[in-house]
DNA sequence: TACAAATTTGGGAGCGCTCTCAATATCAAA
DNA sequence: TTTGATATTGAGAGCGCTCCCAAATTTGTA
């Protein structure tokens, strides 16, 4: 009876066990410890890679784990070490509404990517309703639940941001907030990338600029306006006001506000956004206008539709998914290493030149001349 | 001094805890407990709503759980409850790459209005690299952390499936598994949704209709080229093995199975996905047809693409929001009622006629005769 | 060989909540 | 008033882990 004595024993379960039950053995550390012959504390250090295990101990407990299939309770390591390895990327409503958008997925996936890497876990929330909006914040502030917050902004969403901002709670913002003091944000440089743009087309030689833009009441609108201002105000042109349409991030928007566009004849256009572009080039079209002969476009966001061959859409590239990326690390770091001093990320953007901005053909003049 | 007494005390103090930090305040239920002073249990049945609590206490302890912003702590409430209140999204690599197709942002965000209707948040796992495909496991199967599982079919897939499915753990899948045996799974009818769209074309007297399908390693794939099947079949046609290309789902696989297809010259084409279909269309269009003069077009998915004025794709509606909210629905049964017996939806969809299938214009030749 | 120092281990007190069970308070009917 | 039933409350034992501190062991050095 001695011979096999307590420890076969214990494996010979641990492997039952995980052979019947791979996903969710109940053990508990207590259990691991005491088919390892040793004590819960130690069981824990070889979980948590302490150095502090002699390296005979710790490939005995690294058996019993591997035998038995055990994964430490979630709930129970986050109550006792405050930190839960779950981060809450949190899209307002006026953003998931178009979720058709290919935009944010794509923020997402660059998110998550990194989540996965940093073996964090990504809780999303997406605000669809007004009563999400106030539900939403007992589900984010449920303490424990999250070790940080990464927030899109959004017009209107500025109470979320005041609220998560005057706690000591690890938040990154994606995009530039109002309000930027003591907040740790992230951004595309949306100014110079819009500046940029612009600048081609007046390279170009076109001389009647419109510009489409996003609302008024985000900063990404505002930014790339400003953008499209610097570039026509260097030239010591004037700004003609009836150049320039507000619009809502919508195809259907660009739609519409080309029409308006249209009498005053433009010979290009800015659009603050791919999708408006796309509108905007449709508009045009149905005019009887052919791109860019007679019109030119410069989009912005390189979304995937505008490298189709309907469009050959020139416009300004996000790296949305390492600017998701990247937001994820920056959080981390703020989970990690404390939320002071606010950081603040600006990313560059690439202006990629195809056919819309009339790029080829102009070049083709120029050298003909 | 005894005026004061304890009581406003703690609400002064309370109060200034909320404004100072709305967030996080560190408070216990212990704490509240005191400040209402009453005892630990009964402050937790009034945050609980347990009816066994005296009216006048529950509003005692309510005031001072809205004076102070007290919220429980999730981990330690998951901890001692065994609930978390938390659900995982599982969507596979083969998906998660095409995450520009919008099927399932929009998927996603069905869920997601599930979840916060149901007081639940969502965990997504985007499975992007192989690693990340193995690094999953040991994150959805920390113990504690998640209630249930819903997880995308793909092919491939199935080792997860098969490891949580062995498990007594909550799991829906969303698309029917190939092994259904004891899982519980959510689809659309893929077979009579796609039969219907086959039957349609086939009432309007196209004679040589082929068919794009999905992958024929996706149950997916599978269901819409047999509904295509049975609809030829029923006719008494022989079916006609060239009609039939196998792609991927994606726009440039449309496009390559229609040029694969044009010798054959099919007066009608069904493609198993509306992506698809717009490549096929880019395909006939190249090759100088008119849609649906030439030839006629069924979809499948009614993306919002499908209805723009360059397709106007007559295609088969799936209810993909709705679909992820009864997924959810199905799941928090699974948790709430247990997993056994295993639960099988089937949603019903809709074919859309709009006029890539030229039921406008066939409709005319027949009402002229 | 002895002793200090370093390394490795175990014990125990929480983390903040839930939940059972027993104690107390309340109320109606006898 | 008493009694039994019912409604309301409190005490206490966990849930499974981390982390501090002290105990035990090993190592190095005089």
């Amino acid at each position: 009876m001695d011979i096999l004595g307590a420890l076969p024993i214990f494996y010979l379960i641990g492997i039952i066990q995980s052979i019947w039950n791979p996903l969710v053995p109940n053990l508990t550390l207590e259990d691991i410890a005491k088919q390892a012959g040793v004590s819960r504390s130690t069981a824990s250090r070889v979980v948590n890679n302490d150095p502090n295990v002699s390296n005979s101990v710790r490939m005995k407990v690294q058996e019993v784990i591997l035998a038995t299939g055990y994964h430490p309770h979630a709930a129970a390591r986050s109550l006792a070490s405050h930190r839960s390895w779950m981060i809450g990327l949190v899209l307002p409503r006026t953003v998931s509404t178009f979720f058709t958008d290919p935009y944010f997925p794509r923020l997402t996936q660059g998110v998550a990517q990194a989540c996965n890497q940093h073996n964090y876990t990504l809780a999303l929330f997406l605000l669809d309703t007004k009563e999400d909006e106030k539900r939403i914040f007992p589900l984010i502030s449920r303490r424990g639940q999250l070790d940080g917050i990464l927030l899109q902004t959004a017009p209107l969403e500025d109470i979320l941001i005041d609220k998560l901002v005057s706690s000591d709670f690890p938040v990154v913002i994606a995009g530039r907030p109002f309000k930027a003091n003591g907040i740790s944000y992230i951004d595309v440089d949306n100014l110079n990338a819009a500046h940029n743009a612009v600048c081609h087309l007046i390279q170009l030689g076109y001389k009647r600029i419109g510009t489409i833009t996003g609302w008024m009441n985000s900063t990404v609108g505002i930014d790339r306006k400003e953008g499209y201002l610097k570039a026509i105000t260097e030239q010591g042109w004037q700004v003609q006001e009836k150049l320039i349409v507000e619009s809502d991030f919508t195809e259907n928007g660009g739609y519409l506000a080309m029409k308006q566009l249209l009498p005053l004849k433009p010979d290009a256009i800015f659009a603050a956004s791919d999708t408006m572009a796309i509108g905007a080039i449709r508009a045009a079209r149905d005019a009887g206008l052919s791109v860019p002969v007679d019109i030119a476009f410069v989009g912005f966001d390189d979304l995937p539709v505008a490298s189709l061959s309907d469009f050959n859409l020139t416009t300004v590239r996000q790296p949305i998914i390492q600017f998701g990326a990247k937001a994820v690390d920056t959080l981390i770091d703020l989970i990690e290493n404390g939320i002071k001093p606010s950081r603040r990320i600006i990313m560059e953007t690439e202006l990629v030149i195809r056919d819309s901005c009339g790029a080829s053909q102009k070049k083709m003049v120029s050298e003909r001349l």
